[in-house]
DNA sequence: TACAAATAGGATAATTTTATCCGAATAAAC
DNA sequence: GTTTATTCGGATAAAATTATCCTATTTGTA
């Protein structure tokens, strides 16, 4: 009975098991709603709401949170009424850059934060896994900065990559 | 009028900001006290719950629910009653990589995670940003394995690096 | 002008993470 | 053995994130 019991406690962890990879779930989803549209808005064409959240799988109301915040940091453009939806004028597509997106999202932590979450992290004062992540969070950084929703996009209208399961 | 309440407005944003750089606040915690508490053990000192809260300025209880996790998954060991405290053995200092406490604490994500939270995502199958992130993934594993205790706890010891501020 | 189809936004709920409290169990010292 | 200093663990609360609902507003069209 003892053993069983054990047995039984082995999965008592603190937390649920923290899912997410780098970004919030918010972020996340901003990040799939915009290269939707934008390959959307590369052929000229409107999406809705309801058609961002079916493709992306994602919960329509706060995808609508998600989408006012993009639209309010000027990154995605919406129009009301009938015909409606989001878009990314032509033009723009190939200017955003994932990093602007993360940043209305989720903020600049990614790449200021300090690993072990420090307030003061720096050459003069650095926490104990400073240097190492310090390539890391330049790599990443670079990556989100260099880019654009154009190549995302275009990945997605030729069947290259997808945007779930 | 309008004016200042669109002032007010423009910090309207779906989150607090998530001011989380890689790890949740509990493994973040988990690492400083896994640091603090190799640093003592390397002088045969064992710590107490009190002590490591204060070194690494976190909360006493939340700690001590993190330090239970990590003596479940027998990388740190606790010691009962007056004069107890938690430690780890010395010759075992230099082989608990951080891997393992990010692993007990937030999972595995870290390693597997899709970057846009694809459940699917690999070569056959790549999210849009699967190549950008697969070196940034790899590099972050590869840093999280390849890197012990003993380095960090002995940059604490000789004052090149801090658990607060 | 009325209607239909959208987004905008406030209120609220559900879930997860973070944090606190308190009694039980344990172990050393007297 | 009693006291005291600890960790353990259950219950609960607080805060943050994620999710839903409902109404208002806007816009195109009949």
């Amino acid at each position: 009975m003892r053993i069983i019991l054990s047995y039984l406690k082995f999965n008592v962890s603190l937390n649920q098991q923290n899912n997410q990879f780098m970004f919030s779930k918010a972020c996340e989803y901003g990040l799939k709603a915009s290269i939707f549209i934008a390959s959307n808005s590369y052929d000229g064409e409107r999406v809705s709401l309801k058609e961002i959240a079916k493709e992306i799988n994602s919960p329509e109301a706060f995808t609508a949170k998600i989408l006012q915040d993009l639209v309010r940091h000027k990154i995605i453009n919406s129009v009301k009424g009938a015909y409606g939806g989001f878009e990314i004028p032509k033009n723009e597509i190939s200017s955003i850059k994932l990093s602007q997106i993360v940043n209305a999202i989720d903020g600049d932590s990614i790449y200021r934060g300090c690993g072990l979450g420090l307030h003061v992290c720096d050459e003069n004062h650095p926490c104990p896994v400073h240097d190492q992540f310090k390539d890391i969070r330049m790599q990443l950084k670079d990556m989100l900065q260099n880019t654009n929703l154009e190549q995302l996009a275009l990945d997605i209208k030729s069947g290259a990559s997808f945007l779930k399961l």
